[in-house]
DNA sequence: ATACCAACTGCCAAAATATGTCAGTTGAGA
DNA sequence: TCTCAACTGACATATTTTGGCAGTTGGTAT
């Protein structure tokens, strides 16, 4: 196996959230540990964010790797056109990683020879409407993990309720922003816009996949009744 | 130097869209040509498009390198959100950029242990007016090559006229797509929407970057004058 | 047709790099 | 104080990369 490859590889191995020993990856990879030991050294250097702790092992959290790619002229457009937008339309948590996104990418691709000063776009939101953004990175983190969410929920016709909701997925409206969810209180799939929600907070609980009432189950869901802003309960 | 900085230095020597021979990037980089052709045979086969003629030189058109990157997860749905957003709100061209994009991506980046099945975002666009992104992909060639267009435009209040304009940038206003431009009608600038141009093509004549034509200049002078539909004549 | 150009290929020895082994040190926790 | 596993330095060995050479190939200019 060459050098290159086994350092991809051992990113692979690392990038799953959880504890490796150097021995183990060694063992896996079919060599010694010190080899191990001056590959994660490149990698560090290099700039993967692993972390080792003497008498615990390796972790890679938050991260994910991209290996080397080549995009055309029209993919790149595309990718800065899309941050673009995130960088208008989204929370603040979405904005930063963003220009994050852009800064890495940009360092590299517009160091060429007649950069061109402008991407050629711009973009702008005619409301804009930030205070709506304010759940959404607890929002998101519940998604991703599993944790079920205690809202206050005004509606479009002014009525107040209180329930818990298992987050599936966010939409984005060109404007607003709604996050559909299963909701403990009504039995069903619910859509709420989220500059509506006058509170939202995890309850504590969590959630896993349960039948009928997963991510897959609510588009199937959808594709049948289409009005996402007929729950006004 | 390290083989694979060599590599990357090779990319960025090529990608400048000139052509190159092996000779001249082997004296740049100081090793034998027969390395320089080991090297483009090692990129080719890793998908960087490098063309090589015989009796020619080498040549990387269209294209942009980006090396290997970490990115943290939230940077990563930023990535997401914007392709899925590009998929919705722009023409062809860009949207299949985007899949693109996602699919160079996703390829590493969702073989994770417990690949989440999706990113949690959805994006829809309430008006879908596919035919206003009609002249998108020629207006973006034009402004990258400093094309001059003839377009044939039908005002909000339906008055139809028709002017050679120096395409500077896009906008995306959430439903909308603009284009603004010098226009060589008013000699002034001006910002037309896509979907209101009736016709839109290569005059055949190009423009330069004039002083008070640019870019630059139309954004210092939107920071003043802010009504982009003010021109209907 | 001929000459020329520069990409490309196969081969081999030399140079550079990566690897395994071994014998340590370090920091944290039990 | 002991254990664990990350880390470090040194050095012989194995592997990869490199340069040089002698070709071939496809295309263009003469």
């Amino acid at each position: 196996m060459q050098r290159s490859a086994r350092l991809a590889e051992i990113v692979e191995i690392v990038r799953d959230g959880r504890l490796h020993l150097a021995r183990d990856i060694a063992d896996a990879l079919e060599v010694s540990i010190r080899t191990i030991y001056r590959d994660i050294d490149t990698l560090v250097a290099s700039g993967v964010p692993i972390e080792g702790e003497r008498g615990v092992g390796y972790l890679l959290r938050e991260a994910v790797f991209l290996p080397p790619m080549a995009l055309s002229l029209t993919e790149l457009e595309a990718l800065t056109l899309g941050m673009a937008i995130v960088q208008e339309a989204a929370d603040e948590d979405l904005q930063a990683a963003a220009r994050a996104v852009m800064r890495k990418v940009g360092e590299h691709a517009s160091n060429r020879r007649q950069a061109p000063k402008s991407w050629g776009f711009g973009v702008y939101a005619f409301e804009r409407a930030r205070d709506g953004f304010r759940h959404m990175p607890l929002i998101r983190r519940a998604i991703r993990e599993g944790l079920k969410l205690r809202i206050a929920y005004r509606s479009l016709d002014d009525r107040n309720s209180t329930r818990v909701i298992r987050p599936l997925q966010t939409e984005y409206w060109g404007r607003v922003w709604t996050c559909s969810a299963w909701c403990e209180l009504r039995q069903d799939f619910r859509a709420f816009r989220i500059d509506r929600m006058q509170s939202c907070e995890p309850t504590g609980a969590r959630f896993q996949p349960e039948a009928g009432k997963t991510i897959e189950d609510y588009l199937k869901h959808v594709a049948d009744q289409m009005d996402p802003d007929r729950d006004g309960a």
